[in-house]
DNA sequence: ATTAATTGTGTTATGATGACGCAAAGTTAC
DNA sequence: GTAACTTTGCGTCATCATAACACAATTAAT
């Protein structure tokens, strides 16, 4: 028996992995975190951090685990959103990803290559590159529901700093969906859900008048929400 | 070598399957098609229809194929929602799911057990059985998602027969929403969405007023909704 | 014919949305 | 210091979508 390959089923198994699209916010652009592969296949090309998952991890565990490893950074929120399974996916052999997404403010994790990875680098969403195997597809995939889920989750609200100014969250969603909302309107519609606390500060790094500073408070979005109420941002 | 197990791997691999939640209507009320297992393990409780993916095929291919073989029942818009993965979720190995869901009218398909199944029908979604592995949270998680998407995609008229009054459908949307509509504005607003086709003919099966009889134009669906025209249900 | 059930259309009040005006509060240039 | 410029916060108004309800038309049952 081969000592290389020890671990034997009655039926073929196709090898199971977790892969991450990791959306990062600098106050301007979106970005996506990507890894430069350093072992065939697709050597030297970019791809999503992810890997094959342990017998004792969920899957999800395993995009958390696979993320920290390649370019240390540990996200607490990752979820999953689609599983692809294409026949001719992986020129190893057959495999069956969970494209897993998170979203962070960049400002807050340093960007370490790891593992099987040479390189580990933030792209702008608006010039990537060619991905190895199909992380294009799920890349693109990854947007779609990102830019669905951000009206009905405040998911958009991981990608800013504790304090924020309205004008930041404006530009953050703008971003995503790639549209542009009058100032005015978006100020009343945003504060007039009530998941916004004012604080006592402003923010003196702009040219014109400080913004008001706010924070979101989870409690009070949970407890609307639990009560029925419709949050649609 | 143990000529039972002999597709060996280097590390060891999960088994994948492809369950199903298939929605039916009857014009009253929701069902799902559920089989009565004949194997251990779970003999002798109900479960999702699914079952182990092969190499040659997609897992929603493979969703498709097994639903067939157990239930009879061939389904063409089989759709993932959402993939399951704790360590213990099957007492035999590693498994790991990917659940799908489906709707369909139930007067279209004839239900016969086959394969590992004893027995196949439909449930009242009010009414069932506690399941077999961890289906009844598959099933809880289908109802969500079935509950959000309905909302955006034109999936519910998959239950309707091909010509439908607008009280069918109204029902069909109670059913799943678990609310009730002014029977008036919701005749105003579907047939305003402008994707509803008048027939030259009435239903008269009612006890008062014949409703006038619809189909849904699939073609004109989509063509409105490649011009961005915002359709919500 | 009368009654009851059901459907199709209209009316109205209310609230949300989108486009825009304008003053207040800051910074920058001189 | 002051004028010019930038940005923020609040208000107004027309428009559209929604919800609640009235009422006439159509059909079956009696």
């Amino acid at each position: 028996m081969d000592n290389e390959n020890k671990y034997c089923y009655k039926y073929p198994h196709a090898a199971l992995t977790a892969d991450c699209v990791v959306f990062g916010f600098d106050g301007e652009s979106l970005a996506v975190l990507l890894i430069e592969r350093g072992i065939e296949p697709f050597k030297g090309r970019w791809a999503l951090p992810g890997g094959f998952m342990r017998m004792d991890e969920t899957i999800t565990e395993c995009a958390r685990r696979e993320l920290l490893e390649e370019t240390g950074v540990d996200i607490e929120f990752v979820e999953q959103f689609n599983t692809f399974s294409s026949v001719d996916r992986d020129p190893r052999e057959r495999v069956v990803t969970v494209a897993h997404y998170a979203l962070v403010r960049k400002s807050d994790y340093k960007v370490m290559a790891g593992d099987d990875a040479v390189k580990a680098k933030w792209w702008n969403i608006k010039e990537l590159p060619t991905l190895a195997f199909d992380h294009d597809s799920i890349l693109r995939c990854a947007e779609r529901v990102l830019r669905e889920r951000i009206h009905f989750e405040p998911i958009g609200f991981n990608l800013l700093d504790e304090k924020f100014t309205i004008s930041e969250l404006q530009r953050l969603y703008e971003a995503i969906l790639g549209v542009q909302f009058d100032r005015r309107n978006f100020h009343k519609k945003i504060t007039g859900l009530g998941i916004l606390v004012p604080l006592d500060e402003k923010d003196t790094s702009g040219r014109g008048r400080s913004g008001q500073l706010y924070s979101f408070n989870e409690r009070e979005y949970n407890a609307l929400k639990n009560k029925g109420m419709k949050l649609e941002f």
